[in-house]
DNA sequence: CATGAATGAGACTTCATTCAT
DNA sequence: CATGAATGAAGTCTCATTCAT
């Protein structure tokens, strides 16, 4: 009964927690950070200014946990489908599938991933910078280790694994952008294919010649 | 005389508003928005806060004009290119080759440009999308008018042309940034020949079945 | 048994209440009223914010009871001493030394009282300066009429007895503030000798010339 | 013409500041740092909020330079005496004589400097009370010093003289207090040659024993 | 009585903007 | 046009206090 008493509190605390991650999302993911006050947040969230500060020490603090939470969702849907055991070419048809998952699912978090994650937090919380560049860095070694083993298996031409892992991380991070901001004219349904063609046939092996000029 | 005099007042005002220019141009693109005050740019371009209110009615009109201003820089350097009078070939590869100029030459602007453009606009100055976003979608749409050339005149395979222009786009934006963000470990020298293969290898119309999966 | 039982609460509530007291004067003596929070309090005396307002109705009621309590241990302490009936040169030699009791038995008392007792109980709670100023009016006029009595009965030159109290009351706090603050260079040792040797000298009815200048 | 120009805005700035000094010094030594808002200090001085952070970069800036400004004003005026060329006495009597002076022109200054002057500063600006430290100690040094100097020149008993140095200071510093707290009953007149006698006599070197208990 | 999450008034501070000189 | 002191709205954050459990 004690038990039961104290698991209600702190399943209220942490719903309310939740609650109030949730608000501040949503609008962090609409306006950008400067662009959201504190009062802002607790008036959707429907609690008082004081409240927040019962949860996160600052504002800065706020967005940050939001951040790492977004990054380290992303990493944990990515990571296992790149680490798989399957072969190089079934590993990035998921992975580019996977994309697909992300932005359904989860509009605002791909918002504020995709919005601040370049230059806000380097000023706002430089510190921030570290586990997301780590897991930014790792998606990307890890997608450039899957290619690199594609070519060395002469499943793939010759290339700059790293670079191919960029452009194909670039192409899909400004379709799922576009997607959000102009959901009229751009959608994930005809982009994805479209990425997964160039990048197959940019990487695909063929007797002929490599890409000369 | 009077004109002379007139005229050198002009020139003079011309000249003041671009160091002003100039001035916040570098902040806004080290900083971002909301990380540069009114009195930062007055300082490092040595003149008064209300002096910076003679030239720009605000700080969002002062942004507004920089943005404006990297937009048709860019536009019209990439422009004449794509609407020059050579095979589609030809006019891709120098449209990629053109963003190793604009980079080495523009760094600033591209910062600025890459780093605000998508969201910050769209809250502070909603009236400023409208040009700015004009320029991207002419841009875009002249380069998928290239491309759906080339696949019309049989020169590359079928695809979704505007999606192709976009992942284009993306790559190459993606690697500006980067190139900017981490100059130590990535570098437009050797992006760029990799995105050229990436792109054209994607676009090879061969003889053998399309990219099935 | 009822009784029992409501002894043994109130035993129990009045031993928490002392608790807070001490948690409180130890916390208040360090750092002052204002740089105090109750959450603070609470947390040492390991109490929740709440309780520390089942026995006190606000903080500055908590900060008065405080003073008071003080004070009127001081009073306690120095009262019966003036008011014994033993000469007047016995009595303020005792009056001195007791306060080498209080310095030694009651730190954290004279830190706070000698800290906040001058401005901060007036803007705090008005009211309080009624009873802390009687206590310090009570203790000045007793030694004030210890001094007179030993003028009238020709033990003391002729002086200001008042201010003779005020003094010696001054360099008795002082002398204890600053043993507080620079324990390693000012010591109650030292000091009561020179306190209690500089009042006897001042006050020694001796044959010669007053203290003409 | 310019020379005046600039003249006259520097003097209004100046002057600006000096209103800025003096409403706040009012209002600390009325109240105390912590009972005064910037808003306060700006209502009395007619001045917005943000006007006095032109001049202050903070309210502790703003408390810091008011106090450094009491202590150096205090020590520029007691310093002299104590380091002119007089006999030991004449000096002691017109340091005494000089506090008649700073209480009748600086009575504000010397409710802040007595009211905050021990807990405070500590907890507010800790490097703030390197100077001030510095100009209390100074004062009593060279009180000291003139003390010592009386004594080995045979016109002092012997004695402690920090101590008695101190003893005289929180006299001086008590009665001051008393006289801004208590004005109709406690007066400088008074007073101070009360201080002087009980000095004296107690520093005074005759025939017969010292002050044996 | 004990708890501690929620409250919200109020404090400090910033900075875009104005305007008299 | 240039200046920069003054403005004050708005933002972040604190903390004494309340109240449902």
């Amino acid at each position: 009964m004690t038990t039961d008493s104290l698991s209600r509190k702190e399943r209220e605390r942490l719903r309310h927690k939740e609650e109030i991650v949730a608000g501040a999302l949503k609008l962090f993911s609409e306006k950008g950070f400067h662009n959201v006050s504190m009062l802002e947040i607790a008036t959707v969230t429907e609690f008082a200014t004081g409240t927040l500060y019962n949860f996160f020490p600052s504002k800065e603090a706020l967005y940050s946990e939001l951040m790492l939470n977004c990054s380290r969702k992303i990493l944990a849907l990515l990571l296992p489908i790149l680490d798989s055991s399957e072969t190089e070419d079934r590993k990035l048809r998921r992975f580019i599938e996977a994309h697909r998952t992300i932005f359904t699912e989860h509009m605002d978090m791909i918002r504020l991933y995709l919005g601040d994650v370049n230059r806000l937090s380097m000023v706002i919380a430089p510190q921030l910078e570290e586990e997301i560049e780590q897991i930014r860095v790792t998606i990307l070694d890890r997608l450039s280790a899957v290619i690199q083993s594609g070519v060395e298996h002469g499943r793939f031409r010759a290339c700059n694994a790293g670079m191919v892992a960029l452009a194909l991380s670039a192409m899909l991070e400004s379709l799922a952008f576009s997607a959000v901001t102009y959901p009229q004219s751009i959608s994930m349904e005809q982009g994805l294919p479209e990425i997964e063609a160039m990048l197959f046939d940019g990487l695909r092996q063929w007797e002929g010649t490599s890409h000369a000029q």
